[in-house]
DNA sequence: TCCTAAGTGGAGAGATTTGCTCCGTTTACA
DNA sequence: TGTAAACGGAGCAAATCTCTCCACTTAGGA
């Protein structure tokens, strides 16, 4: 693959993470094409269904997923607890909210292409492993699952109305204090 | 007002009220009109344009917040946690968070139509009282301001994917207990 | 029961949006 | 420097949406 045209799919792969964050997974295609700064013959070339673009972007966002882990992993043996937070505040940063229940949106486990299947599995697996640790750690009930966690931060991470933005700049961070705090045992 | 007429009017309202919950505020009238089970005509009569759709929605809306702070008002003297909790949760089923953020998308303030602004001002007084009084109750921090809990109750109270709601069936409950139980002093 | 003003439904014109392809031009890199 | 790879965007067809017009129906008072 030619070094420009690995450019533009990651170009178009950031694009399309932020429009379906804001308008949803049925964005049309010549506005992602348009925020990406590339034709719409590139963008379907790059991603010739849309459901080439949105494993692309959430395989993209996996990837970061597993940095924020690899990041705090060092910090976790000397200082479990702020390592735990800063774990949480950093993946709520990602947005998850807003990427994720976008690409599953209005379809069944039955009705999802495989690999997004995979991509998923992987997903939980990486938080499975960091939410046991906290309970080991005493800082999360033993009877959360990770499921409910995950989606739970899910919730708390989805996009706020332009208007709540900005009268309640800190609000997501407060929702993750709550959320923290009532997961404490 | 013919009898009838009234009789339309409502389902107009119950069927956008749903509408907007599961696809935004610019959901086509006509999809509208189909399941309140009206003429596209007759919506535009009651509603000539989508801002007076909205405010019907947003004005049918408090009525039902004030219900359910009336409902549970006589209960509050006897048992003051149980109250408390009934009333969260019964503000928690009415979904304001699939309702509020899509009659404020995209909007500031000041574009905001004034009625909306009375509205919204109302319904930030309805639950100013209630947070008064579960914080004079020793229920809720102190340090908690009603603009922050209303609008995490309504992020709490966001649509789930179907998947989502089809695996985690409890999902909602489990969010607000969590909340509840991370807002306590 | 009858009359009329109020209310209704839905076809459809016109405007807008969107998906997707085709092809002449540009560019990376061997 | 030559060529295969990559690009952009005009533009057509199809789908969607808004909003009006007008002939028909009905509630409810006399």
């Amino acid at each position: 693959m030619r070094a420009d045209a690995q450019a533009k799919r990651e170009a178009i792969i950031a694009a399309a993470q932020e429009l379906v964050a804001e308008r949803g997974a049925e964005v049309p295609f010549n506005q992602i094409a348009a925020r990406a700064g590339v034709g719409i013959a590139t963008l379907y070339r790059h991603f010739p269904t849309r459901d080439d673009l949105l494993l692309g972007i959430g395989s993209d966002f996996l990837g970061r997923m597993a940095a924020v882990f690899d990041a705090h992993a060092a910090t976790w043996d000397t200082d479990p607890s702020s390592a735990w937070s800063a774990i949480a505040r950093d993946l709520a940063a990602l947005r998850m909210g807003a990427v994720f229940p976008a690409l599953v949106q209005g379809r069944s486990l039955d009705d999802l292409p495989p690999a997004a299947l995979r991509l998923r599995a992987e997903g939980i697996g990486q938080v499975r492993d960091i939410l046991a640790r906290a309970q080991a750690n005493g800082l999360v009930r033993e009877d959360i699952s990770v499921e409910h966690f995950q989606i739970g931060l899910g919730v708390l991470t989805r996009p706020l109305p332009e208007l709540v933005q900005s009268e309640l700049p800190d609000m997501h961070d407060w929702l993750i204090e709550v959320y923290l705090r009532g997961l404490r045992p």
